[in-house]
DNA sequence: TTGTACGCGTTATCAT
DNA sequence: ATGATAACGCGTACAA
């Protein structure tokens, strides 16, 4: 089929040893035998086989990454960035698509486990009790990305929920808002959903602002139908409110379409400020401000972590990336 | 480290032989070693080394998947069926980011070539002459995504750009427009540029309605900004325009912006179709009609002939997706 | 039913 | 500077 190291040996008339050397850039061969066997296997179109070259050196240049979701900017985004820094690294990945299911991220650990992979990257959902046992058992490196655990001692990499929401709502306290609402996502969400949650309120209790529980709408998650119903619910109980504080872009979209429908203007009526600032928030009708986190830089931020981890052997600390208000046209001052 | 079948053997007391034959589920062994040997397996948490199987299998249960773009729900739809027929038939894929890079593209061949992994995917971009003779050198598998090679009989799937745009712009014609613009991509992009704009000529031609040169702009790119300019310049060359092919949702959803910026009426003065159906195109206002191609289904597709391929050695025919007009509110019929 | 031993394509150690 | 050769972890033909 595909030559092998024996055959450019044979054919350059030195030992597979020789080759070996050469190929690897170490020293022990004359410069008139590397042009030699260089000349070989060009002629050949020897490829070394990295297999064999992984089962030697227990060294796979691979990584996997762990995904609930993939049909979504959020998520991609950080797979663009890891891919990236794989890359520069001389790394390949291999992408799992988790769907939130225990069972098929089990079976997905065990698989890219089997593989050897050299590493791994969990992303955007909790590490279960049961993950963490079973890359304990396996002893594989790993890094969290856009999550982190509060139980387990794992590196990882996101920005802060908490400040990140409270400055958002902070944001739209400045405007001169003070009948401020929040359409969050899921409040169980110990990650993504509670920290936001608690940021919104902590910034209108420190603003001497009332708060109650009026002020916000749980979703169960962070969609586009999430923003719609939830920008109903939210003016049915609570009519005064001018600014809105939504815990998702998509949940941001999803109220700025239920407010067309309502003849609400925004943002002249009402103000509205998204998270995470996907490409769609600036393809909205008017264009989406929103607090905005460096996916494609976390992505590439954990991906160097982990390929310094394997590097040097000794755990990385984590790391709180910054967030930024992304001014566009969807909130306005109050005056 | 991680134990291996030796291990097993030694402590069921049983030759490494019998343990390989139970793993893979051959014949040659009693029940009652079978079980001892179960329950060892257990207790170690051995798991068998996917990297000394592949070196004597000669095959990697491994696929790699090139894409020149991987922030876009339109790439990462495909993405998503493609890992949802792998996962199904036990394999991972590797994802090779391209950016439409001819050196990086090569040295992503170069790596998973390398990897050994038993067939690749070759998704939305131009397979270049250069790509072509590597692969064929290399003899590995490959299957062509949303794109097709005129010039080399590789098995292919995707839709048919011409009759989708040709559709596209008879719906229009059904809801009674005669003055129909378009916003094309790159036409000199023979897999989504040229067709598209040829379906939607050949629509007007078959319909007797005159064309001329003001009919369309002609665009760089598919993207949210080449859609803002590209309705600027249409409504400049033809002022009379009532109803807009958009060669993309993302020029789709840019058109819209601009529309409303200048006031324009979108669907009652202006009609608008777009082109994917990716999933913005149900959050803009109002929501898009357009034309789908069923991504994830193709991704689905594509791997799974893949598959069939890797089993029976014999190339599958292309596969032709079929398209269909989704209907929502962008478009309005003109009395 | 079970075990021995060779080979898959490399790297690395020890000679020479 | 170069070459034999033993691993790496597993599958399998052959023998028992």
């Amino acid at each position: 089929m595909s030559y092998t190291i024996k055959d450019v040996a044979k054919k350059a008339n030195v030992s597979i040893a020789t080759v070996s050397r050469i190929l690897n850039a170490q020293s022990g061969y004359s410069e008139k035998t590397k042009i030699r066997v260089l000349q070989v296997i060009e002629e050949l179109g020897y490829q070394p086989n990295a297999i064999a070259r992984g089962l030697i050196n227990k060294r796979t240049h691979t990584i996997g990454v762990l995904f609930p979701k993939l049909s979504s900017s959020l998520v991609t985004d950080l797979l663009d960035g890891i891919e990236k820094a794989a890359g520069i690294s001389g790394s390949s990945v291999i992408v799992c698509h988790t769907e939130y299911n225990g069972e098929k991220t089990l079976k997905y650990l065990q698989l890219l486990s089997e593989k050897r992979v050299d590493g791994i990257i969990f992303a955007s959902e909790v590490l279960r009790e049961e993950y963490y046992q079973f890359l304990k058992k396996s002893n594989i490196p790993i890094i969290l990305l856009s999550t982190e655990s509060p139980s387990f001692s794992i590196p990882h990499v996101k920005v802060n929920d908490f400040h990140a929401a409270y400055s958002a709502a902070s944001y739209l306290i400045e405007k001169g808002h003070k009948n401020i609402g929040m359409i969050s996502g899921n409040k169980e969400d110990m990650i993504a959903g509670k920290p936001r949650i608690e940021g919104f309120q902590k910034a209108l209790a420190d603003a001497h602002i009332p708060l109650s529980e009026e002020n916000v709408v749980y979703k169960k998650g962070f969609s586009f139908p999430d923003g719609v119903e939830g920008l109903k619910e939210l003016l049915k109980q609570f009519p005064s409110v001018t600014a809105l504080f939504a815990a998702s872009d998509e949940i941001a979209i999803g109220a700025l379409s239920a407010a067309y429908h309502l003849g609400i203007k925004v943002p002249d009526e009402l103000s509205i400020i998204g998270y995470d600032n996907l490409n769609i928030a600036s393809m909205s009708i008017p264009p989406l401000t929103t607090v905005s986190q460096p996916l494609k830089e976390m992505g590439e931020t954990a991906a160097g972590m982990l390929f310094k981890l394997l590097e040097t052997g000794k755990a990385p600390n984590s790391i709180l990336m910054p967030h930024q208000i992304i001014e566009r046209f969807s909130v306005k001052e109050r005056i």
